[in-house]
DNA sequence: ATGTCACATCATGATATCACGATATGACAG
DNA sequence: CTGTCATATCGTGATATCATGATGTGACAT
C-alpha cells in the first residue's frame, strides 16, 4: 500500500517527473542536474529525497559528488509508465529543453565522470524568447 | 507530462489506492463504495473526481446510481503498478478488509446491478478490536 | 411539476507540500 | 586539523490537499 503511495508521490509533481525523465537518459550527479534542469540546489535536493524514499532512485558517492540512478527494481516500472505517455512527454517543451541540456552537461565529463561542480552551463535568464 | 503527474496524483493517496484496488475487483457504484470502504460520501466523491481527471476511471449512469470503472486505457497500467506491489498490498489490513466488504456489498445486487442505495452494510464503529 | 434519493460541489479549518535562501554536514585536499 | 566545496537539511511564507458537514443538482417515480 504505502509503496504504491510513495511511487505515486514520486510521480505527482512536474519537477519530479522532469528529474525522472532525465535520469532515464543517464545517471546524473546533483551538480549536473542543477545545471541541466535549471533549478535551485535545495529544491532539487528535496525532490531527490522524495523519490529516494519511494525506492525509485539510489545514490553513490564519487569524490565530492553524489550520483543518482534509477534503482534496478524501479526502472522497468518507471519506463513502462513513461512509455505509456511518451508522446505527451516528448511534446513538452520543458522536457525537450531538459534533454538537450542534460546532453550538454554530460559532454563536460572526463572519462564519463562529472568533475566540475555546479554552475557550468549558461543559466539563460528567460525562456520566454 | 501532465498526464504522468495526474496519474501520480491518482496513486499518491492511500484512500485513492484503496478505491483503485476495489475497482480492480469490480466496477462499483458510489453507494457500494461508500458502504464497502466506509468513508464519507463527499470524501469519496472528491477522490473519485481526482482519479477521473487522471483518466483512470470513467462513469456510467444506471437509474439513480453512478457506476465507476477503470478505463480500458488505464487498466493495464494500473494492473502493472499494483501487481509490482501485490504482496505489500495484500498484507495491508485495510485493503484486506475492503476486499471482503466489497464482496459482501456485491452480494446485495439484483441481476448484477446495485439497486439499494447507501447504508446497506454494518458500519462497524471501531476497527480497534 | 414535485418529491425523493444518489451523487456532486462548496465552504471551512487542519495539515502537507512547494520554492527558496540560509545554514549544516561530511569527504577530501593541503 | 582546517578549509573548501558538493550536497543535505532547516526555516519560512505561500499554496495545495485533506476530511467533513452543508448545500446544490439531476434523473426518476408518482
Amino acid at each position: 500500500m504505502n509503496d504504491v503511495v510513495l511511487l505515486g508521490k514520486a510521480l505527482s509533481d512536474p519537477t519530479r517527473v522532469r528529474i525522472l525523465y532525465a535520469l532515464l537518459q543517464s545517471d546524473l550527479c546533483v551538480c549536473e542536474m542543477v545545471d541541466a534542469l535549471e533549478m535551485g540546489q535545495s529544491t532539487l535536493s528535496s525532490h531527490l529525497q522524495t523519490i529516494r524514499q519511494a525506492g525509485v532512485v539510489e545514490t553513490s558517492r564519487r569524490h565530492k559528488m553524489v550520483s543518482y540512478a534509477l534503482t534496478a527494481e524501479a526502472r522497468p516500472l518507471i519506463e513502462t509508465i513513461i512509455a505509456s505517455n511518451r508522446s505527451a512527454l516528448e511534446a513538452d517543451r520543458r522536457i525537450a529543453r531538459d534533454q538537450v541540456r542534460v546532453q550538454e552537461r554530460i559532454q563536460l565529463r572526463k572519462n564519463d565522470v562529472c568533475v566540475l561542480g555546479p554552475g557550468q552551463l549558461d543559466r539563460s535568464e528567460d525562456t520566454k524568447k
